[in-house]
DNA sequence: TTGAAAGCGGTACCAT
DNA sequence: ATGGTACCGCTTTCAA
């Protein structure tokens, strides 16, 4: 049906081993079969089959991406920085290294994201970057990392971004205790008393040490009596930020600050606030995370924590491709930015 | 190295075939024998080999979905749906019909479109979806037309969403035409007599359709003179919206209205308008169009098309599966909802 | 430098 | 209902 190796072997007068030669291109043939060979390629529109070569090659060049949700720009970019880094342009029939990512919307689920997995391993992944905050239940936990070390054991790189590092496997860990704390020091140096959070969902890893950082703050500032009470969780998302700062405001009329488990929910507590008549940041400052082109636009922040994403990609995406070295110890520490525009503190009222 | 259906096979005390039979699902097999070979298939953790199926069956169960850019959340949505539409649960060993979304960020350019076209082709992909307008340039849409042909001829099912129809695919059009015209149209009935409008790239079909709505309802009410002058073309992003606004002020610092072709643009056209002092909506108007999930809060606009991405996400899925019958002359078209906040109506000064 | 041929791991047709 | 067995198209020794 579709034209093969051999058709194109038959053509350019040379075996179906030369041709392979010549396309994969790490084996010496000869200047002039080669040009011969690239000839009868063109004239038959050759296109490689995938899987043949991949079967034969027992490595395919797909790699896999697991994101909690495509439609959040947060893992869109990241998604975006591995693929950009796997492309290399001219996409001729010879396999000039080019990979294919695939990008996997988990939904969050830790089912969803075995099933991903075990989809992958099926294909002979190349490698496997997974992204965003891990489940915290510990079957889960077990079982993904059995997952990775199966894939590892099967010559599939995997690459963590964001997540707990693993065995088998290289971690570019974002520093979310870190930042946190940063963001909520801010906030007290600035005078802020009453200072709200509006946290992810519970079971996630980052939602835990974003919101540790955030405790240790306050600790040291002595004013952690009353955090629990001002502290709502939620899901990553606009609804969530919304819902949750009603509920911090019925806890607590008086706050001055909330901050923001990330910007997606840094939106919905801005929407809440101007429905509840607060304005921003006059009324309440408004802490983000994360780095969303967007949030400059929706959340007028006093202080905001940028997470060099799309490096982040980058270096994910380098990585399962094996061209970047591992980094000392298996994790790279990956470190937000603190933007602190002053012009818009509020003034505290505590 | 791997397990095989060898070896599930010999451990079930069957041949490879009646393996293979279990695992597809769509043979008869007793179910006694049936069980033995899930058993073994538990015990030996066994995981299909993707390529090898694929060559032996001639396809693959990979989906490719190419967008303009995964980090922008009108991609994100379609995406997310479309692959959300592929995912029936459950991911054992047997192959119960999951597919996997390849999602393949092309930037916009049409070289990369074809890249990609290419590589879904080597990979014999089960299906490819093309969502976002079209290039204009004859050369490279005789291109796209040609690859997704011979894509076709190959067994591959083509769907295009939002871009126009082409020979061997079936089609999801997104009405931009008339959804512009009813926008503008809307302001016209509001009073407004000087409305600006920021495009995208011009090269692109999504691009004209929408402007010529836009024009086709200045034209019927007799506000065309100025239209020319009043239109800037940019991207598709922030930056663009941004820039395009600040020249728009320039050319007609009295504007009440500006219409934003897309929201994403809107947020951009939001930040500028800001920036020079104007309210919104009280001085100016924003007009976006989309529906992203961030627009409400960031685009207090009069009025909106909110295009129904994520249906249209999952009708694509579901045409690139067969789940959906064709649509009457292999296109179907969607049209967006306006969606008109008299509450924010801005006082037409002209 | 090039060719011949043995797999790679399933699928599906043909028997039984 | 099950087994035997040619392929599917490419990669990769091993020879020449």
């Amino acid at each position: 049906m579709a034209v093969t190796l051999a058709d194109v072997a038959a053509r350019a007068r040379v075996s179906a081993a030369t041709v392979s030669r010549v396309l994969s291109g790490n084996y010496p043939v000869a200047e002039s079969t080669r040009t011969r060979v690239l000839r009868a390629v063109d004239e038959l529109e050759y296109v490689v089959n995938g899987p043949a070569s991949a079967l034969a090659a027992a490595t395919s060049d797909l790699v896999g991406v697991l994101v909690n949700d495509i439609a959040d720009p947060f893992f869109g970019i990241i998604a975006g920085a591995v693929q950009s880094e796997m492309g290399a342009p001219g996409g001729g029939p010879g396999r000039g290294g080019e990979k294919l990512a695939v990008i996997c919307s988990t939904g969050g689920s830790p089912e969803r994201e075995l099933m991903y997995l075990t989809l992958l391993q099926r294909q002979r992944a190349a490698a496997v970057v997974l992204t965003g905050g891990a489940a915290e239940q510990p079957d889960h936990a077990a079982a993904v990392a059995t997952k990775v070390s199966r894939l590892a054991a099967s010559g599939t790189r995997v690459v963590l971004c964001g997540r707990p590092p693993l065995e088998d496997s290289v971690t570019l860990a974002f520093d979310n205790r870190g930042g946190a704390r940063r963001l909520t020091e801010h906030l007290v140096t600035l005078g802020h008393r009453r200072i709200g959070y509006v946290a992810g969902p519970s079971e996630r890893t980052t939602t835990r040490h974003r919101l540790e950082g955030h405790l240790a703050a306050l600790a040291a500032a002595g004013l952690d009596e009353d955090a629990e009470r001002l502290t709502v969780h939620g899901l990553y998302d606009r609804p969530s930020g919304y819902d949750a700062t009603l509920e911090l405001l019925r806890r607590d009329g008086d706050l001055t600050a909330i901050v923001a488990a990330n910007d997606t929910i840094a939106l919905g507590v801005c929407a809440a606030l101007r429905d509840r008549g607060r304005r921003i940041p006059e009324d309440v400052s408004v802490a983000g995370f994360d780095d969303l082109p967007f949030s400059a636009d929706a959340v007028p922040s006093l202080t905001t924590v940028r997470l060099p994403l799309h490096e982040a990609g980058i270096r994910a995406g380098r990585l399962a491709l094996g061209r970047e070295p591992q980094p000392p110890g298996g994790v790279a520490m990956v470190r937000g930015e603190l933007m602190a525009r002053a012009s818009t503190a509020p003034p505290p009222r505590g």
